[in-house]
DNA sequence: TTAAGCCCGGTTAAGGTGCA
DNA sequence: TGCACCTTAACCGGGCTTAA
């Protein structure tokens, strides 16, 4: 593949004709482009950077164009409880064809927006898939008025307000605050394959909602729970392997789903306070050491 | 005080995998 | 063999931190 090596200061100057011309030297569709620094000492000091727990280097970054869009009808929205109580709004769209796939949801964010842009059933809003890939509501072409739920759509507990954001109170007895806490505590442990939402919920449904439970399930309870024999077997094996294989204490930690306490929080912490210690530290400790500021303290 | 940058928690679609 | 489910990729808004 075609790629282009030169001085930053002709880049910024021949920018576009340089990617049209390395565009137009692939023969199948491309997305974009990527931007790299080739000199192996800065490549060296920028991997050096910073900000921790970076997934990625900082020595490339992609560059993409201008998306596609389309004007879409809004059909409904929907209400969804996240782990946290969050109710986030989602838009059911007429399906439409964009960048080569057929999008017909894309979230609203929160129920704020919704109010404030007008985003109800019948709303006409310009639609882009954002890095031609996440759906995206770039605008409203045409307000319609939206309908605000006042009960969670889990519980049917009733919601309120928080600026944004409507929250359903109901912690520690939501259904879709409890699927979503224990599916959270897999996906960041990442160390266990098949036990993903849809098998959380068929244990939820069996009275099995905690993570501590899900550990202790043996074949015969899966298979009473509906599960069939090869996927009893598989589920247990990886619980096995999940609860003996090693993993990064940060992970562990971030699994857990404390706010503010994601992954590269834990991992910040873990460095300078060992996990055992960790119920033990005090705020004025983390502030005093620099690992995190006052509020996140 | 303010602006920039980062992290968290959230979103969807596509493709792969494995069960029934 | 069809389909349900899981994983992965990529991005966004809001809140927080940091540095000037």
């Amino acid at each position: 593949m075609d790629s282009w090596v030169g001085p930053l200061d002709t880049l910024i100057q021949d920018f576009s004709s340089i990617i049209d011309k390395l565009w137009k030297s692939v023969k199948y569709d491309v997305d974009g482009v990527v931007l790299e620094v080739t000199d192996p000492q800065l490549k060296k000091y920028m991997d050096l950077d910073l900000s921790l727990n970076k997934p990625y280097h900082s020595w490339q970054i992609a560059y993409k164009i201008d998306p596609e869009k389309a004007e879409v009808k809004v059909l409904s929205i929907i209400p969804q409880t996240s782990r946290n109580g969050r109710v986030t709004p989602v838009a059911l769209l007429e399906p439409t064809k964009l960048s080569g796939v057929t999008i017909s949801r894309a979230t609203a964010h929160h129920y704020g927006m919704v109010k404030k842009k007008g985003i109800g059933n019948g709303a006409i809003i310009e639609l882009i898939r954002s890095g031609m890939v996440i759906p995206k509501i770039e605008r409203v072409l045409k307000e319609a008025d939206p309908e605000i739920p006042k009960n969670c759509p889990s519980c049917n507990a009733n919601l309120v307000w928080d600026a944004d954001n409507l929250i359903c109170p109901n912690v520690g007895d939501c259904p879709a605050q409890i699927i979503n806490t224990v599916e959270h505590f897999f996906i960041t442990l990442r160390n266990i394959n098949g036990l993903g939402s849809a098998t959380i919920e068929k244990l939820f449904e069996n009275g099995v909602r905690d993570v501590c439970r899900i550990y202790k399930l043996r074949i015969d309870d899966f298979k009473n729970y509906g599960f069939g024999d090869k996927q009893s077997q598989n589920l247990v094996a990886e619980l096995e392997r999940s609860r003996t294989e090693p993993i990064e204490d940060w992970r562990f930690l971030a699994a857990f789903g404390v706010h503010q306490l994601g992954r590269a929080n834990s991992e910040q912490l873990l460095k300078r306070v060992k996990l055992d210690d960790v119920f033990k530290v005090k705020v004025d400790d983390l502030v005093s050491r620099k690992i995190f500021a006052t509020k996140t303290a």
